[in-house]
DNA sequence: ATATTTAAGTTGCGAATCACTACTTAATAA
DNA sequence: TTATTAAGTAGTGATTCGCAACTTAAATAT
């Protein structure tokens, strides 16, 4: 009978529901093209050779999720601009991950055009993890832990060591 | 007639090539799974509550891409382990820019398991972009810059200030 | 004033993918 | 030797995707 989609199980996660909207095919790609000064339906039409209809899907549903914002120009009112939300913004760092990692894999060069600082003109850093203190941490430092446990010691995790007050800061 | 679909656009980014594989639906998930300590097939069905057919698929394309790696069990030769590669390791970091997203436009708390430091069992970080000397950098201090522009003032970016010497290690 | 062009969609259709259930195969356990 | 477990494969319908053609409304050209 083929049910409808299931909502990618919404658990206590935080990834299903951004793949919810992210995870659809050409999402990223729109959202990289909203990046680098696209605006226009035709825009990203060239852009990124994806079909009419399923531009007019994605762009829908992005604009429903808030992460662009359609705004109908007044100047020439057939026009439509399709903005970046904070909201979309915020996606900046998942999307530059992802393409940093497929430049290590696959490509073996730094993508076109580059990211830079404005203010001295060089290329931003690789995205890393860090520790609540910043330091880059590695996947071997890390553990999952409940977050009930978290901040108590002796859960399997750290020894009985102090613990310093650490604030819940969006935090993973 | 519904032509072969397109390869994204295999132009000069990383982006297209990293959604090759982790923009289809679920290979995500399986690598939260994954990191989460998931290594076999029925549990990988359980956990995510996936139809079958399709998590064979996702994961002979996982391993056909390099970020897991399957092998026999010696002891009972029916089980097979799906691992995670160091090319699918450090997709971590992408994962994490995503459900962090996630937990801030939706969710409003944390993620469940949480991801500390084995050091002092403090949740990580927020995943943030960094200037080639460290800063955390906003969208507002960044630009688009032409590959080849990078470096040399004058292209539209920085003015004619010092521009010390810079490696390109793996930076966007 | 009318005709043409442009921007942003919508519609229809075949192909590919997805989800659900049932079946298969091989190895282990009872 | 029969049952159970692990890891798939196969069949079937629903959904989505990609392509092309069509529509609508506003602006521009004649």
């Amino acid at each position: 009978m083929g049910k409808l989609r299931e909502p990618l199980g919404a658990e206590d996660c935080g990834l299903p529901l951004a793949l919810e909207v992210m995870g659809e095919r050409w999402s990223f790609m729109i959202l990289r093209a909203a990046l680098n000064g696209v605006y226009h339906f035709e825009d990203f039409l060239i852009a990124l050779g994806i079909a009419r209809n399923i531009l007019s899907n994605r762009l829908a549903n992005l604009v429903l999720h808030g992460i662009l914002q359609r705004e109908q120009m007044v100047d020439d009112r057939r026009k439509v601009e399709y903005r970046l939300t904070q909201k979309g913004i915020d996606l900046l760092p998942a999307m530059l991950a992802l393409r940093q990692w497929g430049e290590k894999y696959g490509l073996g060069v730094p993508s076109n055009p580059v990211l830079v600082d404005k203010r001295d003109c060089l290329p931003i850093g690789p995205i890393t993890m860090r520790s609540h203190d910043d330091r880059v941490i590695a996947y071997d430092d890390l553990q999952w832990l409940d977050r009930d446990a978290v901040g108590k010691p002796g859960s399997d995790c750290c020894g009985p060591e102090d613990v310093p007050g650490w604030q819940s800061d969006m935090a993973d």
